[in-house]
DNA sequence: TTATCATATGAATAACCGCTCATACGAATA
DNA sequence: TATTCGTATGAGCGGTTATTCATATGATAA
């Protein structure tokens, strides 16, 4: 963290220096519009709610269409995008596939979410 | 996590106990609705470039408008959904408006995420 | 091989959302 | 009080996306 209690905006309307070392600090392009891109595909209630089914356990394609109370194919439409984003693995059973969290990662992800969207309602 | 190695899908299609113990454990939709939510508006690339900039340093409107070369509106529109969804919290000082996360819980997601994105590339 | 079951996918529609433009508000200064 | 500066906001346009319907794929069973 750095200090911005000295400068004004009244010269420039910005702090300058400031200005000058966040811009320095900030992440690589491609790596923000990675992160933008993972938080979007979380961001959906019916992804929300396969995640949380998942978190809880590997499941199918058809558990979790019960699960949901949802169509089996905007279900699968839904997998796909988590499997692209990266979010979710899968890997067959005979007829079925098993889907599951990818790694720590998402479980962390959606523990953390969860526990400041709780505080917030204090 | 609960094993479904045991059954197939051949009879039901679903593993239904399996199905049921996973809803009976699936959060409340408000709160699921509150992630999905959180996650939405983090899910967007000028505003994880908003909360890149803020996760280094508290800053007003016009160096944001500085450090992201936009629109003084367009940022002050993102940081309103920002505010809005507790992502970010605002205090004035004279003139200006500053800017910062809201809590920890803020920074840990941007950092596990920047973990995970920078993760799948390996 | 043929039939069946679980899953995947393409197209189309409807709803949502970010940006821009113009303008309003509110605090500090003259 | 009038002006200036930093910030906020409403309306409208253009692009994106979640769902549904119909159908395809691919593996098992008969």
């Amino acid at each position: 963290m750095i200090d911005n209690t000295s400068e004004s905006c009244t010269t420039n309307c910005f702090h300058p220096e400031l200005v000058h070392q966040v811009k320095a600090q900030m992440p690589d392009t491609q790596l923000q519009e990675g992160l933008a891109q993972l938080f979007k595909v979380l961001g959906d209630h019916t992804r929300v709610r396969i995640l949380n089914a998942l978190y809880r356990s590997e499941l199918c394609v058809c558990d979790l269409t019960s699960i949901l109370d949802m169509n089996q194919s905007a279900v699968s439409h839904q997998l796909r995008v988590l499997r692209d984003a990266k979010i979710v693995r899968s890997r067959k059973q005979g007829k079925n596939v098993l889907y599951s969290l990818d790694d720590l990662h998402i479980f962390d992800l959606i523990r953390i979410g969860f526990e400041h969207v709780q505080e917030e309602r204090v």
